[in-house]
DNA sequence: TATAGAGTTGCATGCGAATGCAATATGAGA
DNA sequence: TCTCATATTGCATTCGCATGCAACTCTATA
C-alpha cells in the first residue's frame, strides 16, 4: 500500500517525459495526438492522476477556496455552504471549511489558519474581519468576500440583500395591516446585517408617522431570543407585531408567544422574520418574512470571487441584492384597500 | 502585493540557515533556545507562516481531511460539519468539503477529486462508496470512515447510531401506547440507516405480535415524504401511528396530518422520528423520537480516524452507538402500567 | 528540393519546507 | 583541563509537478 503514482512513473511507461505528461494534464499546453494518447493510455493504466498540492507549490494556485462560518444553527448558512460548495466544485474549485467560534476576536486565528492553506480567495460568511487581518489577506493576494455582511472598510467586496429596503417594506406591510405597537428583536448588535435591517425598519415606520414600541436585544441565538420574547411580552400592552431580525428568531418568537403565552399568532400578533430558510415555507409556521435567495447571493459571491482571482488588481464590489417581501400567514394581511 | 514570505527570508533575517527555521517549527524538532528565539523574533518582524501546502509535499501529510456530504437538507447534517470541522480544528486538521449529488454514481468522482487533494483521511456522511473506489482509498493509503450509513465490505470503518435497537424501542413504545395500526415511511431504500430502522421497527412489531399496517416510502426528501404521508391516509382505516425514518420527514408528515388533513397529532395519530435534530425540540412539533447524538457520533469518528492516521495497519472499527428513546408529545404514552 | 514557420519535446530548474547525514558546539564527568 | 556523549546546526536532497528555453520535427510554401 502506499505506493504513490507519479507523472514520472506514467512518464517512463508512456516512453516519454515527465513534462509531456504535465503538459498532457495541463489546459492549454501543447502536445501531439500521438503523446496525449500515449500518455493517456499509460495514466489510465496506472491510475494516475495529478497531485493537486505539488501543481499548487508550482502554480501558486491552489484551488481551494477557505470559508469561514460562524455558525450554521441559522439555516441560511446550511444553504450557503451547500451551495457554495456546488457553485465553487462546477468552477473547478474546492472549499476548505473553518467554523469560527463566535467570539468576534478568533476570527483572526482562524484566517491565519486558514491562509497557511495557500487558499486562492476567502469567503467570510457573518463574520467580521479585523482591518488588520484584511490587510494581511490583501498583502498575500488573496480577495475576501463577505457575505451577509458589510462592513465600513471599501477594500472589502460583500454580498447582502438590500437589508435597508427589506426592513422597510416589513414596516410598510405592518403600518398598512394596521398594527399599533411594533416591536423588534435585535440581532447581534455587531452585525452589519442587524443593524441596517433595523434602520430600514425604523426608517419606514418613521415614513408613517410611526415609531418603535418596543426592542430587545435576541443576538441571532436561539436561546437569547427565547429570553427576549418573554421580556417584550411580559408586561400589558404588549405589541400587537414583531419583527425579528432574522426568521430562526422569527421561529422561537412564534413558539414562545403560542406555546408560552397562549397567544395566537397572526391572531393576537403578528410575526415577521427575515431571510426565508426552507423552514418559513413549513405549514406550523408560514413565516411572513423578506427573502433573502441564498442562491443569487452565492452566485454574485462565486462571480466576485472569480473576477478577482482572474484580475487581482480589479476593484471589490459590494452587491446588495433585491429583498423581495414574502407574505404568508404569520402576519395580519392588509386589508383589499391597503398596500 | 503578493511577496511570499518563506522561510528562507527568516533564516537570512535570523542569520541562521533554512533547516534551522524548519525545525523552529517543526514540534518534536532539536532547536536551542538561542536560535528557537532569534527565529520566532525573525518570523514575527516578517509575519512569516509555514506553507503547510509545501509541508504536506515533504511530509506526506496534508492535514487536511475530505468529508463528502451528500445534502444539508436534512438537519442533522449541518450539526454533523459543524462539529466534526470544529473537532478536526481542535486537532489540527481541517475540512476539505466536496458536497456529491443524491445520484449514487457521482460519488465515486467526488472521492477521485478528493483523493488529487492528498487528504489524510475521508469521511463519508450519508453516502455509499463503490467497492472500487474504497480499494482505490486502501491502496493510496488514506483512511475512510462512514457516518452515518454501513456497508458490507468489512474494510471499511463506520460509525452509526443502533438504527436496529432503535427502530425496535419505537416499536415497543408504540405498542405499549396501544396503538394498533402503524405505518413506516421509509428513507432511501439504498441507505443502512433506512434498512437497520425498518428492520428494527418489524422486529420489535413481531415481538409484539404484530406487524406492519402500512408502508411508503419518502427517501429522506420532503417532497417524496410529503406524497408518501398523502397515500398513506388516503383511505379510510388509517394508521393510528407513523414512524418516519427521519425526522426530517416526521415533520414534513406531522404538516401533512395536521395542516392538511386536518387530524391531531398525536390525537388521531401518533409520529415518531428518528435522529432528534433541534427542531424535534420546538414546541410547534415536540417531536417523539430516538436520539442519535451528533456529537458522539463525530467525536467517534474522529478518534477512529486519527488512530488511523497514526497506525495505517490499524484494524477498521464499525462503531453503532447507543441511540436512547426520547419521549416528547407527538407520540400517545403509554399507561402508567405501560411499558 | 530547400526553408521559414509553427508545433513538439526534453532538459533543467524552481516552488517552500522537512530531514538524513556529517560537522560542530555544548556540557558533564573524571 | 581533557574526553566523550549529547545536543545543535548546516548542507544537500527530496516531495510532484509546471514551465522557460533550446533543440528538434513537421508541414506548407516557394
Amino acid at each position: 500500500m502506499g505506493e504513490k503514482i507519479t507523472s514520472l512513473d506514467v512518464a517512463r511507461l508512456a516512453g516519454v517525459s515527465q513534462s509531456a505528461v504535465s503538459r498532457v494534464f495541463t489546459p492549454g499546453a501543447s502536445a501531439s495526438k500521438k503523446t496525449i494518447e500515449k500518455v493517456r493510455r499509460a495514466a489510465a493504466e496506472l491510475g494516475y492522476r495529478p497531485n493537486v498540492l505539488a501543481r499548487a507549490m508550482v502554480s501558486g494556485k491552489s484551488r481551494m477556496i477557505g470559508l469561514v462560518v460562524a455558525y450554521l444553527e441559522n439555516y441560511f448558512y446550511p444553504e450557503v455552504v451547500e451551495k457554495l460548495s456546488k457553485a465553487l466544485q462546477e468552477q473547478g474549485y474546492h472549499v476548505l471549511i473553518f467554523m469560527a467560534s463566535q467570539t468576534a476576536e478568533n476570527i483572526d486565528d482562524v484566517v491565519e489558519e486558514i491562509l497557511d492553506y495557500q487558499v486562492d480567495g476567502i469567503v467570510a460568511a457573518s463574520v467580521a474581519m479585523g482591518s488588520e487581518l484584511s490587510a494581511r489577506c490583501r498583502a498575500a493576494g488573496v480577495p475576501v468576500v463577505l457575505l451577509n455582511r458589510t462592513q465600513d472598510d471599501e477594500r472589502l467586496s460583500a454580498v447582502t440583500s438590500d437589508n435597508v429596503a427589506g426592513g422597510r417594506k416589513v414596516a410598510e406591510y405592518l403600518v398598512a395591516g394596521g398594527h399599533e405597537r411594533i416591536g423588534y428583536i435585535a440581532g447581534w448588535e455587531g452585525a452589519s446585517t442587524q443593524r441596517d435591517r433595523e434602520f430600514g425598519l425604523r426608517v419606514g415606520l418613521e415614513m408613517a408617522g410611526k415609531s418603535l414600541y418596543a426592542r430587545e436585544v435576541g443576538d441571532f441565538r436561539e436561546a437569547r431570543a427565547q429570553e427576549a420574547a418573554r421580556r417584550m411580552f411580559a408586561g400589558r400592552d404588549r405589541p400587537d407585531a414583531v419583527f425579528a431580525a432574522n426568521d430562526h428568531m422569527a421561529f422561537v418568537v412564534m413558539d414562545v408567544l403560542r406555546y408560552e403565552l397562549g397567544l395566537s399568532v397572526p391572531g393576537d400578533v403578528s410575526v415577521i422574520g427575515y431571510d426565508d430558510v426552507p423552514i418559513a415555507a413549513w405549514p406550523a409556521y408560514d413565516l411572513t418574512t423578506v427573502r433573502q435567495s441564498a442562491t443569487r447571493m452565492v452566485a454574485e459571491t462565486v462571480s466576485i470571487l472569480m473576477d478577482l482571482i482572474e484580475n487581482p488588481s480589479a476593484d471589490p464590489r459590494r452587491i446588495a441584492i433585491d429583498a423581495p417581501f414574502k407574505e404568508r400567514g404569520s402576519a395580519r394581511k392588509p386589508g383589499r384597500q391597503g398596500q
